[in-house]
DNA sequence: AATGAATGAGGTTTCATTCAT
DNA sequence: GATGAATGAAACCTCATTCAT
């Protein structure tokens, strides 16, 4: 079998074992039991454990980033965007469980892996930062701190909105869209009517 | 030292021990120096390196669960509540840095000390929801599942919203405060608006 | 049983362990085995590999420069000084076979193990070539390069004849001592007659 | 490339390799990387890492006593002699300096690698021995063992003279030798005067 | 003939946990 | 009651060595 075949069935079955307890949890000796390949060829193709770490959240990033700008291109203004971006989130974790949990369910750890992750979520926090500033027809209006603030928080909504949409049972994506949206698009027009009248 | 004290007392060193690298990364010989306690000591309060994590979150999530429903009961209708139990929340954040980074900061670990921090989170959710439905005239307006939703979305945008605060100078809280009162209430318009007139 | 006599009980056992396949031949494992105590206990005490060899070249070397210091202090001049030095490194020798070996039979390896063993060679090397300067009644007549050089000669002659004595059955001690006494008188005194009559 | 030309090509190569950090630093790996080799070939043509280690000792050591026979093969007399093979050995050390390294400087290591090493300082021992027994006009004055011992500890002083050398900058090489041929000749009329005069 | 790919076995090290004093 | 001393188990990682192509 190719290399770079394995990498990826390799960082495949990687992805649950992670996923499960975390990244210390996980041992280097259960994944390669499972990827039914011999320890030392993990670190051939990997280097270490970090290594395959960050493999596993580099692939499952760089894939949800991909997703998620595809989703943006999508015709009929900003709203219809909106909604293209946020359904193609919901996909990617209803598709990608085990990566999504990967994703953003770990924030401790070793500290090179967190950054990782962290350098991750600040890039989607970024473009949801974009997304609101071109939502905002005089972007001026909203102080950089504000906005700032406003994609944080939207972006963790979205995540916790996520996670506990993954512990339901029979809640359609739909209804998960539609609120998110609902969310977004309230809590920025919210943001803006306060910021044109100040305290 | 009588016992409940010198509990307390290793509880609290235990939190930025517990704060800097996870729990994984804090080793009980290091709690046992900075506690200046032997490790037969802490396996017998504690019974175990779980148990003393799980001991400190109880500890820290019940204190931010006193103050969120302490501060529930100041005079002044819903909008006033809600206000104060931001303000309260996110003066907790400051105040116990630690404490509120091992809780909400780690989500991975081992199972059984994650299902503690996930049950504190379901107890807060819970409260928010109360809250959503008590701010909601007709509560049979808002489907079971879309205040659920709201109401984890709504502890998510917190969460991170604190998080992010954590990391900037010189942002006021009394802003942060605004912010995050803005996005509740303009969320939990926004989803009865909708819920109002059904697709 | 308290901890410094169980230290020395393991650099007991860890020389013969040592001696037999050099420093990276010897595992940790052997050693714990053959000292009946737990791996965790070597590192408690020693640090890692490298500090339990440390700790046994500087207890070994550190034996073999108090005798010989203490073996210098006899009375009789110049002459019986030599031959009590050399007598007693050859006793030293004989009694600490394993000690010997590893001391001097091992250049190679990891590099700061290998620098301990230099420096503590240049010790001696240095006591020698003190004596020879104080052999000589006018030390300006020997080039500091000749003294140095003729000091690290007769080291490795002494090195050298212990290791051929080792491994020979029956040789009696005062005879190789004589035989040593003999080369480094003659090799001294060559050196003088030559840098009289500088070419 | 035929197979010898190769071999000695691997040889070549390998030499820096152990001469670095012995016998055990040294890796296959990084012996086939540097020679450009595959890790089979190294295999198919030496057998083993330490039938690798054996041929470049045997090569080396081959040249070494090859280039001190052909040495001694100099006319004027067992003086000239002397110094001509001296010479070239000092000379060997310098044009050699890896080879050497590996050749003297490791005794440690896998016994059967330093049994290697350890038959060739005997062979060199040898010849020492039967230069003294030549030197010296009643062979029966020196006892067996007395010769046997001087023969190995003018080896030791030679190969402690060269590795001290190698250390020093700026030590001509004609002073070595001459150090090192007033060393032997002064140790041998010494051994020769107390042989004489015994005890 | 030559190699990319693969591994078994073993290395050092760490840590939660428990006796015996 | 409190602890210094001790350990079983398991972690990550490396390397000499060999197939299958």
């Amino acid at each position: 079998m190719p290399r770079p075949e394995r990498e990826q069935l390799i960082l495949d079955v990687a992805g649950p074992v992670f996923a499960r307890g975390g990244y210390h949890e996980a041992s280097m000796d259960e994944i390669a039991k499972v990827a039914e390949v011999s320890k030392p060829m993990l670190y051939a193709y990997f280097g270490s454990k970090e290594g395959l770490y960050v493999a596993y959240i580099d692939r499952t990033g760089r894939e949800l980033l991909d997703r998620l700008v595809r989703a943006g291109r999508v015709d009929g203004g900003a709203p219809a965007r909106l909604r293209a971006r946020i359904d193609e989130f919901l996909a990617f974790v209803e598709e990608y469980r085990e990566g999504w949990t990967v994703l953003f369910r770990e924030a401790c750890s070793s500290s090179p892996v967190a950054r990782e992750v962290a350098a991750l979520r600040e890039q989607i926090a970024d473009a949801v930062r974009r997304m609101i500033e071109a939502a905002v027809a005089a972007q001026s209006e909203l102080p950089g701190a504000a906005s700032d603030a406003l994609a944080h928080a939207i972006v963790g909504a979205g995540e916790s909105l996520a996670n506990w949409w993954l512990e339901q049972r029979g809640v359609a994506r739909e209804d998960v869209v539609a609120w998110y949206v609902n969310l977004v698009r309230a809590s920025v027009a919210g943001a803006l009517r306060t910021a044109r009248r100040p305290r």
